[in-house]
DNA sequence: AAAAATCGGATACAAATTGTCCGAATTAAA
DNA sequence: TTTAATTCGGACAATTTGTATCCGATTTTT
């Protein structure tokens, strides 16, 4: 029960683009280099994103990635449907006495409002909030060895 | 992002000592049985349950399982902890510049508050309601290749 | 002593996640 | 117009996690 990887990437990715300069096209191995992560992969989510509606894409030279939106108006939980896809957190397979799709079922119901609670507080904060919250302190990069502070 | 069929058949089973005679032992084999889930993992899952204190074990002859409790003193939450074990929605691994333990991470915190909500809403269904709930209605058998309908 | 059940560890199998590769399409620039 | 650089999309491989089984040990009743 955790989210992947994936959202991880993309989080951290959409970050990255909100901190580039307005109108610039920023490719997808400079993110990778830059969070020290799998290009080829990251690309995958990348190409994720772009289906979303979440980043613009670019194709041929000096191609990219954009967000589609200001930070303020992405959200976390945009970010994880589209990394993840949408799977409900309980799957009931129904083997016995409840759980039929045609009957109501009081343990589907209040796994469907956990997730809604869930999801509700991920829809609350944006790429904007994170920004500001994350650029006013110290960084710690990981440079695989070791660890470096630089001012934020 | 979801739970592992764990969750749903520690839930299952739990529901069905809940409606067991009281003071009686029920065997993992008739559980899985009744349910038409494989015994040899639901007996590692009821392990989990017992460990966690939501079952009582009773070894040899004429053993097995009881709830350690009644049905409306267990919530989902524990069932889902005790049968998934304990970790965080969204682990970030850092791979850059936020995210470190060191410092104030808003992404982490806003995950931790999610699952927090989330949780909050499996706490307060006991298995007690559960019961009534699914019992006031018709039962859906699933024999493996049609559906039979019987009171419930 | 024998039978029946859980306990715990090891291990095998299946499925999902993570990561890679490559040819195709697109675009900018030389 | 050619070349280089990028995303796109599908197929595939590697790794990790989830699912399931097995077996010897322990406990308890008969």
């Amino acid at each position: 029960m955790e989210f992947t990887s994936k959202s991880e990437h993309a989080i951290h990715g959409i970050y990255y683009l909100s901190n580039q300069p307005e109108n610039s096209v920023t490719y997808v191995s400079e993110i990778a280099r830059e969070q020290n992560v799998s290009e080829s992969y990251l690309a995958k989510i990348f190409q994720s994103l772009s289906k979303a509606g979440i980043v613009s894409s670019y194709r041929g030279s000096n191609g990219g990635y954009t967000l589609s939106r200001i930070p303020e108006k992405i959200n976390l939980k945009e970010i994880i449907e589209a990394a993840e896809g949408l799977n409900p957190i309980f799957n009931c397979n129904g083997v016995r006495n409840n759980c039929s799709i045609n009957i109501h079922c009081m343990i589907q119901e209040t796994f469907h409002e956990a997730e809604n609670k869930m999801f509700e507080v991920l829809e609350n904060v944006t790429m904007k909030g994170i920004s500001e919250q994350l650029n006013g302190q110290a960084i710690v990069i990981d440079t695989g060895d070791k660890f470096e502070v630089e001012a934020g």
